[in-house]
DNA sequence: CTGTTAGCGCATTCAC
DNA sequence: GTGAATGCGCTAACAG
């Protein structure tokens, strides 16, 4: 009878895909050292792990994600959850989680939120409750929501956080140093001999555009001017906002370079500027921040500050992945400055 | 010990989440017949269905899509693979897609390809040989990729094609009427008087912009116009390939409206018309094609053709989802021409 | 270091 | 119409 029984899971024939049943055979060593094998445990030994390996290979043999699942480790599914990003933003987060997910053999499935049409997140809720995420990538503005926060840590899903405004213990945040990136865009229009400036910030409570300013006015200071030299007016990061604003500072005060707190307001200030007759560069500089597709899609190209967006998403999916220590951990990334056409040589002031 | 095994699983106490066990004690029933319930099957009771759903709501109850997918039916992903699509194109089919899936508790899946890092697709290959997809939505230009196409088949997975240039038996087949939207255009265009054209067309295999140009010229002829009228010359769907396609066709011929197979080739028309002094849409008419962000981002902004690519890539999620029957299915999406500032009257001809 | 065994949560034959 | 039993492919204790 016994003998029997063994029988029985020896013929398991390869049907249709191999299992590790198969491999096991194959290898002459048990399901559980191959189950080590396979998820890179140690204490195996090295004659042992090239049989399996090799075996492996020749019968074609990939493990099954929902069998790995069932008995409640990891579900190698990462998401990403966002809402209404920018095209440009949300193409590259994805592309840099969507690499290092495939290289672990994990799989990014994309969550977009409403908070319009489901302010209550219930849908999200339930997705959740659904999918068993091995962690989550949670892209700005709503890495800061805190109600999105609570229905994750609620669950014990692990969250990397991009660029978020403020810190939550046990969450891994990612950000780019927007200050760094706004003083160099200071110095650069320093050195063109710019001394007055427009600027045109984003939603008062973006802490992108938040840090944007100040660091593009610390490093005015840095260089003796005063924090006057700079009018400032607020929009809301669209072009039609942005060519709103510069409306608004054509007629508030007098400078020679105007900088916004994305390329798409910045287009628009393109846009008034030059249905004034306004040239730029030569008679105003002007610059974005973001350096998307816009900036090199508008005439002339925009001089903005780019930031590693498929570095910092990669990095948010590696951390994921590698589910370390419980504890949080802080990346910076580096900005870029990049200079094009919408940047000159300081003209007469212009304006009021 | 019958009893005592019985008693065993009686004793499964919900421990962590609730099971399918949980539900049917609470309801009363057994699992089979909540499995039944939870997959909308037939035969049961009303009686039952209500109280399975009760004990289902009570308990908070969610199936585990791991367990649900190890007995070999579905696994409640379904894939989106493309590669180096426009943002704002990714961006909606995503959408789309996403919103499908996430009202029938699907998960979405992106997968980016990598034609020039991996012309073997081998890493795409081994993504679908782990993750087991119920269905995959292929985007264009890749949906016309026969590699892809034949890897998909022999795995035996359902796909729906989004603007595929030619028809594969058993696919799905999602396409929208680029060449009434051309049409329109033509319409548009010659309502105001012009009767010359300078047109800058897509790649020359691109189906998507064959289509737009044969629509043009149709409905050209149907009114009467020789195809002589409208001079051609070929982009890349980049700006920079616009700018360019612009001075080569202002070296060619005369005409008083330019129209580009996408909006970023117009977006790159408008900065030469620009540069070179000639107003628009008073000296000359410009379209571009797809309504893009470009579209409102650029001055003037663009007249175009809008495509709803969200109900599109929602349309094939939900074939993929529904798996009726395996034959194939074509659904053609209707485009929408949009008037914005960038088109007026004919005026006196520009050029040669 | 390695093999054995017991489930993970559910869909699915089958009987009834 | 409904329930009981079997196993999907794998991991995770345990023994050894």
């Amino acid at each position: 009878m016994i003998v029997q029984l063994a029988d029985c899971t020896q013929r398991r024939v390869s049907r249709g895909k191999p299992t590790i049943i198969d491999v096991a055979k194959a290898a002459g060593v048990s399901v559980s050292t191959v189950s080590r094998v396979i998820n890179g445990e140690a204490h195996v030994r090295p004659a042992r792990i090239e049989a399996v390996q090799r075996a492996i290979a020749s019968l074609g043999f990939t493990p099954d994600p929902a069998a790995r699942s069932l008995p409640g480790s990891r579900s190698f599914i990462i998401g990403a959850i966002f809402e209404k990003l920018s095209p440009f933003y949300l193409a590259h987060l994805q592309l840099g989680a969507m690499e290092a997910c495939r290289a672990a053999g994990y799989l990014l499935v994309v969550e977009q939120l409403d908070l319009v049409r489901d302010p209550d997140l219930t849908a999200f809720a339930r997705t959740l409750a659904t999918a068993r995420f091995d962690g989550v990538i949670v892209a700005p503005p709503v890495a800061d929501h805190p109600k999105i926060i609570d229905l994750l840590s609620a669950r014990g899903i692990r969250m990397a956080r991009i660029a978020p405004g403020n810190e939550v213990p046990g969450t891994c945040h990612i950000e780019c140093d927007d200050e760094g990136g706004a003083a160099a865009l200071a110095k650069h229009l320093l050195e063109l001999g710019h001394v007055r400036f427009g600027m045109i910030a984003g939603p008062p409570g973006n802490v992108a555009s938040v840090r944007r300013q100040s660091g593009f006015q610390s490093a005015l200071r840095e260089h003796g001017l005063d924090p006057s030299c700079v009018e400032t007016v607020v929009g809301d990061f669209t072009f039609e906002s942005g060519m709103q604003a510069c409306e608004a500072l054509l007629e508030k005060g007098s400078f020679t370079a105007i900088v916004a707190a994305n390329d798409d307001m910045a287009a628009g200030v393109l846009a008034v500027l030059h249905r004034r007759g306004i040239v730029v560069p030569d008679q105003m500089s002007v610059c974005g921040f973001d350096d998307s597709p816009t900036a090199q899609l508008v005439w002339p190209p925009l001089t903005t500050v780019r930031q590693p967006i498929m570095e910092m998403s990669a990095a948010a999916a590696n951390f994921l992945i590698r589910r370390d220590t419980e504890g949080h951990e802080i990346g910076v990334f580096p900005t870029e400055l990049v200079v094009r056409n919408s940047t000159g040589p300081a003209a007469a002031p212009k304006g009021a």
